[in-house]
DNA sequence: CCCTGTTATAGTCACAATGACTACAACATC
DNA sequence: GATGTTGTAGTCATTGTGACTATAACAGGG
């Protein structure tokens, strides 16, 4: 039998969002030691009167400076490895959180610097090909709250997530461009998101003219269904 | 900016095992304040030295007696109510176990007795048709771990984790039954198992005679295989 | 104001997988 | 060896997918 030892518990976060098309995550340039001057997953520690859920809430206002977070947030996995502080022991309740394309965010107190950063920039090639070392155990984090959203996308509506409210298919279907790194076959696309009810309701407004020119979409919400039966399939 | 006030953690573990054609799942029975007779989900203090995971392992040895647990471990979520333990702050991270029938458990030290129960007595009706009331948060862990078995078998090779090898595919089907609630047609289910690359390799032996007579069916064991694609589908 | 490039929408068709079956084979026991 | 039980094999209509082609709507340049 054995005493209960004490523990510090952390929440991380590995924020996504689109931006031009890619995926991207944001991280904090951290100012204090360990790892002063790395990048790292925003975070912090969960306070005595709330739980991880309610401290990763808290923490997503703090570090992104929006008062509504108007995304989506749930847990990921809890990692706990005796070594992953240097200075003592702590657990790390990472969470997941999504949204439609955010402001730049402000440096938090504890942060030097934060910004968004290209998720394939961080996690291709062996280690680091074209993004920084991240602090702690975040990139294995960070892979792995990668491969949930991805995984999610394809059986739940998820990806209306990443849109803001009215958008278009095209719109949608470039979230599923970004996340998969691949986009779906444009016609089956559009009669799996229409055929599945409640994915998305439609308004009989079209969008404004974008850019490029063409034919302007149909406006549509959020449905309220949550799964998509059966998955979409990526590749 | 805040301090990092001190918790305890825990890991707790819903195991699995199929007894008499019915998911059946190991709970212990409380020696201790708080809870003390209630009964519980065996757990216990993760060790300075140890991740959660390593925890689950070796309460998983000592909760269920075997030397070496033959099945599948994985992490489930993490609770972290304040409340959920009245005497501090505990945060517990949940596990999922499962293995072919095991021995009828010893009570370990801490906990008066130890037994099988079938999971739908436990969480049929209102709150406790059945079975007892659990402690803690432990009907929701178990709720969620029950979810995520279920969900599991629909897109991975879990389920012959369930059953000893040399198996039956038989066996494997009833599995599913006592998961699921309700057995997987026939002949679909026998055409999704072989016709999946890897879900189980065919021995050329044929099993036992079962008390009930008939064909004896042809043994397996399992494939390298985890994912299906498409899934099976449940209902 | 018409031509042209671009983008959205609609529809087609072969093929894969499923759900719901029926027929047959092998075994134990009476 | 008759009989009930259980395992194995195969059928067939229906659904959903992957890979296309065709058409409609719009912006901007000449």
């Amino acid at each position: 039998m054995s005493e209960h030892p004490p523990f510090a518990v952390a929440v991380d976060l590995a924020v996504f969002t689109i931006r031009d098309g890619a995926l991207a995550v944001l991280l904090v340039e951290r100012r204090e030691e360990p790892f002063a001057g790395s990048w790292a997953l925003p975070g912090g520690f969960v306070e005595p009167d709330e739980d991880a859920e309610q401290a990763a809430w808290r923490e997503l206002r703090e570090e992104t400076g929006v008062e509504r977070f108007p995304g989506h947030l749930e847990q990921l996995r809890t990692y706990s490895a005796p070594d992953r502080d240097p200075r003592m022991r702590v657990v790390s309740v990472a969470h997941v959180a999504l949204a439609p394309d955010l402001p730049e965010p402000r440096a938090g107190t504890d942060a030097a610097d934060a910004r968004w950063w290209v998720v394939d920039d961080l996690l291709e090639g062996p280690d680091d090909a074209d993004g920084p070392a991240l602090a702690f155990d975040h990139r294995q984090i960070l892979v792995d709250a990668r491969e949930r959203v991805r995984a999610k996308l394809e059986y739940t509506t998820l990806a209306t997530e990443f849109v803001a409210e009215p958008f278009t298919l095209p719109e949608l279907r470039r979230v599923y461009a970004a996340v998969w790194g691949t986009p779906p076959d444009l016609g089956n696309f559009r009669r799996k998101v229409l055929g599945t009810d409640g994915f998305v309701v439609p308004t009989d407004t079209r969008g404004h003219a974008t850019e490029a020119g063409g034919r302007r979409a149909l406006l549509y919400r959020r449905g309220d269904a949550t799964l998509i039966s059966p998955p979409m399939t990526r590749g």
